[in-house]
DNA sequence: CCGTGTTTGTGAAATTGCGAACAAGCAATA
DNA sequence: TATTGCTTGTTCGCAATTTCACAAACACGG
């Protein structure tokens, strides 16, 4: 019987946004509970693995009916610390960084991006929504920036070779956690959590198992 | 004695681009040679688990000695299927779509995007890369296009609402793996293998082990 | 209030992955 | 050719993860 303040696997808290994003759209369709059979159909998984990630975060299903779509919906979101919106910043305006600034995605899911920054300083001063108002600074104002805006997160959109002077200007400007989308593997303090999402990765990992289609299986 | 036929684990053909993109990067310095730490300290993992991915590929190194980078690279490419360019289509002009189509982190490892659709006609004849002469077409021509540019590689960059749509084109147009970047569970045959990429979710993950910091571990 | 049908929560088994440790093997040198 | 030093390939035990299978628990209808 795992209760909240034990640990919670690695595995486990990777499919954490998975069940979040099936439990909010589950709300929006008006469903009030959930099985673990239903949920898991959503999210791509074994039932078995649902109930036992679910477990543990808490017994928070009822046995013969389901899970509260909405009260099991607050539990993810308090175990991923998902309490109210994590502000964030974008290191380098590219066409990748200019595109993430962009992107309704973020906002949309609690992490609005508020600032932008760059080396360069002839990029310093473009308008990027105007709407919002936000408009690229120089990467030395980075510490002032992450102070007065409670900037929480850190995403690194430069090029390869910027990526470490990025890295390290976020983790001395007080971001709590980085995610890099640049190729290379970056030295950062253990107590800063990061994460690198690699596009060119991916389609490598693709491509092996395509090139052994037909004889073999590829993970979900 | 695992030889070349026998199955690389779906944990270690994770890695490998690692490796691939240390062991390129080895090459354009010079190095003739590497050992397993050199490479393990590149790729940010454990020298006995370099060692033990790279047995599943045939037994390359030189007791002694190392791994020839140049030699070691071919193998790691041929295991991973990266024999020459494939060619990508980008679904969904949008922010997103727009920002991948420029991005040159694809080209340069072997992903040239070579088209890209979408299904609002008011975007069609948009140009994109100017100097490649690509140009938006509509979506409604994907199968022609994949047919005649030989394109193996589908990125989906659709809101989410359309991703299935364009999975499904995708997939009767004839690509042999899928790339996703909207945060949805798409409902592709087995016989094609896929991935999705969701920003949101990285930041998510984040999210947990930031709100744990100082008492918890977080993962490469 | 009891029986029935359903679904959770969880032991326990099976699988997969990890890391330490070391024997085997190669190069270089004398 | 024998010796020395270094690095691979592999074995082994352990840890993490997945999956099965089922008892426990609840709602509901009679």
């Amino acid at each position: 019987m795992p209760r909240s303040g034990d640990v919670v696997p690695d595995a486990t808290v990777e499919r954490l946004p998975l069940y979040h994003q099936a439990l909010v759209e589950l709300a929006r369709s008006g469903e009030t509970t959930v099985s673990s059979v239903k949920l898991a159909e959503l999210a791509g998984v074994n039932a078995a693995k649902v109930r036992k990630d679910l477990s543990f975060l808490g017994s928070y299903g009822t046995r013969g009916v389901g899970y509260d779509v909405d009260f099991l919906a607050v539990q993810v979101s308090r175990t991923l610390g998902l309490t109210g919106d994590s502000s964030v910043v974008i290191v380098g305006f590219g066409n990748l960084g200019q595109a993430l600034a962009k992107y309704a995605g973020f906002a949309d899911r609690g992490f609005p991006v508020v600032a932008i920054v760059d080396a360069d300083s002839n990029k310093v001063g473009t308008a990027v929504k105007e709407a919002d108002g936000i408009v690229v600074q120089h990467v030395d104002e980075l510490a002032k920036i992450v102070r007065e805006k409670r900037i929480a997160v850190g995403v690194i959109a430069t090029p390869a070779e910027s990526a470490q002077a990025a890295a390290t200007s976020l983790v001395s400007a007080g971001v709590q956690s980085i995610l890099s989308f640049a190729p290379v593997v970056l030295d950062i303090p253990e107590s800063i959590p990061w994460r690198t999402v690699d596009l060119a990765t991916e389609l490598q990992i693709l491509s092996f198992y395509q090139a052994r289609s037909g004889s073999l299986q590829h993970p979900a």
